[in-house]
DNA sequence: GCTCTGCGAAGAGGA
């Protein structure tokens, strides 16, 4: 027997054949040949009709169907059944009651989720939210609630947003308490004194009946705030402000149920969209429990509460409006008639005839952006008369370069995104049982939860989670790894999510977003490593930012799309303030004379200088001067990389010289050493009460530093530095290194495109070139770029293997001393003596110092190349080798991918290159420059390799470096390892 | 064909 797609409540169907069938007199049918079966075998048919053939369902995609089946096939109509598309396709409440008004601006909203940028009135209703939340829960009296207020307002949570805004918390008080009269209001009408209240009208089913009847309700009990629910069977989720046991009481009896609840602290306007978000969170419900049937929309500002029944016709209008937004998400391209490899991007919902309705629309840049850019080329797609106009007044900023730049990247990040997503995606947490998904160590099933749950700070809850069974199996989650927590039963999906705090042999802690200390305690919890493709989301962000109506973005699309020359001024003395010349005189002295070149440009730029960083050049301690001296000529300095370890082995440095800094960024991802410069940690020390002190803190120091995607942080939302370091920039995608770019007048870019590029998963993505990093785009200005040449780290063998390969004989040593190291061997001498034996003279020409660079062939040896090794471009070979260390208790070596490796060294470096076979099919990795020129330049005295040569020669990087040591005579021992020889190798121990 | 780091969320109102 096969496995099924799925069974249950969350079946799901694959569309094979989709027909229409227009019947005389009646409206039009849809057909469905489905199947739940892997195979595509066992096909059951499904009629839609009565509207639901409206669905935009074609052959290949996934449904899941709810309804009657009977004898193989369903039917789905007015009375009866949903159809939900992609079920696994999780939509909010709130895009969908959004996309009522306008699906266009729904569905760019899922794309650009940062254009809704915050006001005062959003602040204040979360703020609102949270008061009401908390005084209802704890039952709160006039004067306790005041102090509630008070206590929030002026607490820390909301600090942030409130420097981000420029707000004070005394308005934000003085704007709160006017709310609070209502809250009390509401509370004496629908908690205490309920009999006082007017009747409302509510819809309920009795004994399997709808009945409509007036009374009055009672919220009982408060069973849950910000419940977060997940669910499958409707391709829904959302938060529920608040969970209430109600008590329905009408002639002749008392009624109770669970409902939810939905605050708002807005106008009172009844609006379809507010009733929506509602009915969509009964459906949520019953994930969990009864079918509710109704809910409850609440206007803090009056203290009005209006029931809200959802029939399954308002139902059905939502999951059909549903079905048509998930459908724009999945079908954002499609292959062009030119042919397979071929995407091109497909038309968004139309644009709306209400160019008044546009005027308060968050995503309307975006959605004139693509209208213009994209749209407007396709015959298909043609917009409102009344607003061509306007789509073109908003975009005339643009030239046709800028546009152009647009949608090839829009169309390269959604074929990455969808990259991501096939490989990625939530769905495994509910598709897949965890003791499956623990093999792959995505997850940690079986836990149950011990000890209490410690509130850390706001919002923040410490649980810690046990092993129902012992010890926890080997596992990818890692400290500061983010968690989806859910119940191991799939009604308690996504009940919390949050970080990984510690991981032990038996415990797990983490820090979760909401305290599940009220569920039962025999729930049995399942951790899973949450796989969101977060970085794409950041980079449609940019593209967004990046055409803006701005002079900074201007500049930007100039110097990058248009690659307008980059000035320098003339004479640094025009920037050199005359205190700070000896002190920059200081820091010159300890450079070599490239890198003294570099400070120079870097100081003349206008605009941007490249730094390209050779290995072994110092790239550090040239930034880390490069940062000394422009803070020592009175210029802010913003300082970033892509991973938290580049920032902060910059900072480590500089931490050194007393240079002040902030850091941001997650304090568990930050380096131990620097944590207290992180804004957690100053929070912690210092007592931080006002929006006043925060903004001290941020404006403390004139260098910053954070990740590139860590610029999101309200700082640079009020602050602008002088100068923009980025460092690893060829390793970072072009869209993600642009984002620090926006919050300063220049930048310098650090790198070497001959080492690895961003990762790109998406192959079409890759060839339409989507690896091309920023730095890499903007060499081609030449008078933009100084080379750092001279280099600390290889001795001259190791370094000429590079240099022919990659630099063409630019690479220099630093010194006599670099040029001419050796490794230091203090054992060899007495191993040596074990040598003698003519079996073992391999081993002994191998580890002679005097020989930096040798190849040894396994082509006839059949020695496993996993006997030997540190680095590899394969993560598979790495666990092999890491295995087999362990073996030897040899823990101290460091092993790990050449990929990983960029950006370090070692005094001996083993490569081991595995591929062993004659095959046909080349790996992808090894034929990159690249990858071998990174693997090539870690060792500082010792470079062996190991490889079969006969089959490494199909590559062309390694084709070239093969002869090249061939002919150099640099092998000292290039002949075939002998069977066997790996033998030998236990003795290295003593090394 | 096997390389992987970033990041808080859904909803806070407005017409």
């Amino acid at each position: 027997s096969e496995d099924p797609l799925m069974n249950g409540l969350n079946n799901r169907y694959c569309v094979l054949e989709v027909s229409i069938l227009q019947r005389n007199g009646s409206d039009a049918e849809k057909h469905l040949t489905v199947t739940a079966s892997q195979s595509l075998q066992d096909t059951e048919l499904c009629i839609l009709r009565n509207g639901w053939e409206s669905v935009p369902v074609v052959p290949g995609d996934i449904i899941h169907l709810e309804g009657e089946c009977s004898s193989g096939t369903w039917i789905i109509d007015e009375q009866s059944g949903y159809l939900i598309l992609y079920p696994d396709l999780l939509l909010s409440g709130t895009t969908i009651s959004k996309s009522i008004r306008c699906m266009r601006r729904a569905v760019l909203s899922e794309r650009f989720k940062g254009s809704e940028s915050g006001s005062r009135q959003t602040l204040v209703g979360t703020i609102l939210h949270e008061i009401f939340q908390q005084s209802v829960t704890n039952n709160l009296a006039q004067e306790k609630l005041e102090e509630l207020a008070n206590k929030i307002v002026y607490g820390q949570k909301y600090l942030k947003e409130m420097y981000h805004l420029n707000l004070r918390q005394t308005e934000i008080l003085r704007e709160v308490e006017e709310y609070l009269p209502s809250f009390l209001k509401w509370a004496e009408d629908f908690m205490h004194n309920p009999a006082n209240q007017n009747k409302m009208q509510l819809k309920l089913s009795n004994d399997g009946k709808t009945e409509d009847f007036s009374c009055k309700v009672e919220i009982a009990d408060i069973l849950d705030i910000e419940e977060n629910i997940w669910s499958p069977r409707f391709g829904l989720k959302g938060k529920i402000d608040v969970t209430a046991r109600v008590k329905i009481h009408r002639q002749p009896g008392v009624q109770c149920r669970v409902m939810p609840l939905e605050v708002k602290s807005g106008k009172e306007s009844n609006s379809i969209e507010h009733r929506s978000q509602v009915i969509l969170y009964t459906m949520l419900n019953l994930e969990r429990r009864v079918d509710p049937e109704a809910g409850f929309l609440l206007y803090l500002k009056t203290g009005t509460m209006y029931p809200v029944s959802g029939g399954r016709m308002d139902r059905r209008e939502l999951m059909k409006l549903r079905n048509h937004v998930a459908f724009y998400l999945m079908h954002s391209t499609h292959e062009s008639a030119m042919g397979r490899q071929n995407s091109q991007l497909a038309a968004l919902p139309p644009v709306v005839d209400d160019s008044q309705a546009c005027k308060y629309c968050s995503q309307v840049h975006n959605c004139f952006l693509y209208g213009r850019a994209v749209e407007q080329k396709m015959d298909s797609v043609s917009f409102p008369p009344a607003m061509v106009p306007i789509i073109e007044r908003e975009t005339q900023h643009l030239k046709p370069s800028h546009l152009e730049y647009f949608s090839l990247w829009y169309l390269m990040l959604t074929l990455e995104l969808q990259s991501g997503e096939g490989k990625k995606g939530y769905k495994n947490i509910w598709m897949m049982p965890s003791l499956e998904r623990e093999k792959a160590g995505d997850c940690v099933g079986n836990m149950i939860r011990v000890e209490e749950v410690q509130e850390i700070s706001e919002g923040e809850y410490l649980h810690i989670f046990q092993r129902g069974n012992g010890t926890i199996p080997g596992t990818n989650l890692l400290v500061g790894d983010r968690v989806v927590v859910s119940g191991e039963e799939n009604d308690l999906l996504g009940l919390a999510t949050g970080y990984v705090n510690e991981v032990s042999v038996t415990k797990i802690s983490c820090l979760l977003d909401r305290n599940l200390s009220k569920l039962p305690k025999n729930v049995i919890f399942r951790l899973d490593h949450e796989e969101g493709n977060f970085g794409i989301g950041v980079t449609f962000e940019n593209l967004s930012k990046l055409m803006k109506d701005s002079p900074v973005s201007e500049r930007l699309r100039n110097l990058i799309i248009d690659f307008h020359k980059p000035r320098f001024i003339q004479h640094l003395s025009s920037v050199l303030p005359p205190e700070a010349k000896e002190t920059v005189a200081n820091i010159l002295k300890g450079l070599n004379k490239p890198q003294k070149q570099a400070m120079k440009k870097v100081l003349l730029s206008k605009d941007y200088t490249l730094i390209v960083g050779m290995p072994g050049t110092g790239k550090t301690t040239t930034i880390c001067a490069l940062v000394r001296i422009l803070s020592a000529c009175g210029f802010s300095v913003l300082l970033t990389s892509f991973t938290h370890t580049a920032v902060d082995n910059i900072l480590l440095k500089l931490a050194k010289f007393k240079v002040g800094f902030l850091r941001l960024g997650r304090a568990q991802k930050v380096h131990p050493d620097i944590r207290k410069f992180t804004e957690e940690e100053i929070f912690r020390s210092k007592s931080i009460k006002s929006v006043a002190d925060l903004e001290k803190v941020y404006n403390s120091q004139a260098v910053v530093a954070t990740s590139c995607m860590g610029v999101n942080h309200p700082v640079f939302v009020q602050r602008q530095f002088d100068f923009c370091i980025v460092d690893e920039a060829s390793q970072i995608s072009q869209l993600i290194c642009l984002g620090p770019l926006f919050c300063s007048k220049r930048f310098v870019l650090v790198g070497d495109h001959q080492q690895l590029p961003p990762l790109v998963l998406n192959a079409e993505a890759k060839e339409l070139g989507m690896s091309e990093s920023l730095f890499k785009r903007l060499e081609q200005n030449q008078n933009a770029v100084v080379q750092l040449t001279v280099q600390y780290r290889m001795n001259s063998k190791i370094m000429s293997l590079s240099n022919m390969l990659m630099y063409e004989g630019k690479l220099e040593c630093g010194s006599e001393k670099v040029s001419n190291a050796t490794v230091n061997l203090p054992n060899l001498i007495k191993l040596e003596l074990d040598l003698a034996d003519a079996s073992k003279t391999w081993l002994k020409n191998v580890l002679d110092p005097g020989t930096p660079v040798c190849f040894l062939n396994t082509e006839k040896a059949g020695c496993n190349p996993s006997d030997i090794g540190i680095i590899s471009p394969y993560r598979h070979q790495l666990k092999t080798i890491t295995d087999l260390m362990a073996k030897l208790k040899e823990n101290r070596v460091e092993v790990n991918t050449v990929d990983k490796y960029q950006g370090r060294d070692k005094s001996i470096i083993i490569v081991s290159f595995v591929r062993n076979s004659n095959e046909e099919n080349l790996g992808a990795l090894l034929k990159d420059w690249r990858r071998l020129n990174v693997a090539i330049t870690r060792a500082k005295h010792k470079l062996i390799m190991v490889g079969c040569v006969p089959s490494l020669s199909h590559y062309p990087p390694l084709e070239k470096l093969l002869c090249h040591l061939q002919s150099e005579a640099m092998i000292s021992f290039f002949s075939v390892l002998f069977s066997g020889a790996h033998e030998n190798l236990h003795m290295c121990n003593i090394l």
